[in-house]
DNA sequence: TAGGCGCATTGACCCGGATCAAGGACGCGG
DNA sequence: CCGCGTCCTTGATCCGGGTCAATGCGCCTA
């Protein structure tokens, strides 16, 4: 019922590269035209030191669905996300699944890098990655502290950010995941120049049901009653925010 | 019905100190007598470096409920722990408490020290500490490479169980929730020194629901249950293990 | 234009764990 | 020794969200 309502009126949301499938294509070049080089923990070298830093980064792309990386692969390799939306998850081994965040361009994945990756890393849409080996990595970060110093802010934030979901999935209901998990990620999309009304949702409803502990029939009826009592809008691979305050009420603290 | 089978055995359970009410009394002298000396950050210090570290580092206890410091005081000290227990947590405007993790000897806080302390730390039992002013701290570490790999590793070790405990609560049953925290727990127990059968918990029921994501009564009914069928022998202050085999599959994968 | 396929939505019902409500079991102070 | 407070356990009942089962709605291919 609610999709008649809504014309495809997303303005093409500014996740650096385009939601529908098959798009996306930034130019191989240097760090230089680099859609996440504000973002990224790149940003802490100055323009000259960048050299050494494209020379060991590797720039890659992904279709959707392909796998960056499996749970138990060594973790041979450290990755910034430039463009597209990345899924990190853990399998139990009974299928059980469960999405422990997803990763947009400026994002980094290795900061813990252990013998063997924790996790799987698969592209949600498009992505485009710079990959980089973990030893050539490592080395370069004990030559330049900022670059450490970087990574360390980096840490801090993925850990209050893993703080923070342990917060939603222990002591929220629903209806609270939701909203808190709109409201993180439209702040997300908003650092990144996306408009902070459209809420690009590329991933599945059973995504969003894996990362928020839920099932997919109680995402969907959580996102059409908000939608039913004119909180949300939902769109074509989004929503849009009609009561930003409710939405935020909602996600509480 | 329980409490009657299980007369006193407890055989001090090795955590470093006591875990009934006011005894621990480690002499405060340097690094050399710390009971955490071989878990901590600090080992990655040579002996002849540790007088810069001991130099920096504030010995203090806290006794039961007392608070290290509370979520939103300016981050202006990173901890280690030295004896005891301490529960750290986040709270919800209405009063729901999410218990983050559980810290024993060797912990560190501060590993992402942002301007404020995201969550509040209190003392289980009598605890011992030995707290850093973060900005020598700050300027030790980047003199010290070892200290700062050893920094990494344990933001790599700390991430590493958030995301650990993000599966357990999105995508875990209660009877899971208990068991994989009873395995946890013992695992790093007995690699403080503590026996793999006697698993201490001097953390009040109310604080395993507020970290387990359950209510009390959930977190006693579970524990009951699994005494009812020999799994675990209810002790005072803890646990024994009495069918290990099936508390791990319990715990799944 | 029809059929099929993969999501998403919606409804009906069920169940695991929350809530409400008594009791125990200790420990402590008087 | 009693009375009280705190924590834990246990039972009865309730309900939020899970499960099961239809549809619905593009979107693709023929």
């Amino acid at each position: 019922m609610t999709p008649a309502l809504a014309p495809a009126l997303l303005p093409t949301p500014a996740l650096g590269q385009r939601l529908r499938p098959h798009a996306a294509a930034t130019p191989l070049t240097g760090c230089d035209g680099c859609p996440a080089r504000a973002l990224a923990v790149c940003q802490a070298l100055a323009d000259g030191e960048l050299d050494a830093f494209g020379d060991i980064g590797d720039q890659q792309r992904f279709a959707p669905k392909e796998t960056l990386f499996r749970q138990g692969d060594d973790a041979d390799a450290v990755y910034t996300i430039t463009s597209g939306m990345v899924r990190l998850y853990r399998l139990l081994s009974d299928g059980r699944r469960q999405i422990l965040g997803f990763l947009l361009p400026g994002d980094f994945i290795g900061l813990a890098p252990d013998a063997r990756y924790a996790s799987t890393a698969e592209a949600v849409t498009p992505v485009g990655v710079c990959r980089f080996d973990a030893h050539a990595y490592a080395a370069l970060a004990e030559r330049k502290p900022h670059l450490l110093a970087s990574l360390r802010r980096a840490a801090a934030d993925e850990l209050a950010a893993a703080q923070d979901h342990i917060v939603l999935l222990g002591r929220r209901s629903a209806e609270e995941r939701v909203a808190a998990f709109l409201i993180a990620l439209r702040g997300r999309l908003a650092r990144r120049g996306g408009g902070a009304v459209t809420i690009a949702l590329p991933m599945s409803r059973q995504d969003l049901a894996d990362h928020l502990g839920l099932t997919i029939e109680t995402v969907s009826r959580v996102i059409s009653r908000l939608a039913r009592e004119r909180t949300l809008l939902v769109v074509p691979d989004g929503v849009r925010v009609l009561d930003a305050p409710r939405l935020q009420a909602l996600a509480a603290a």
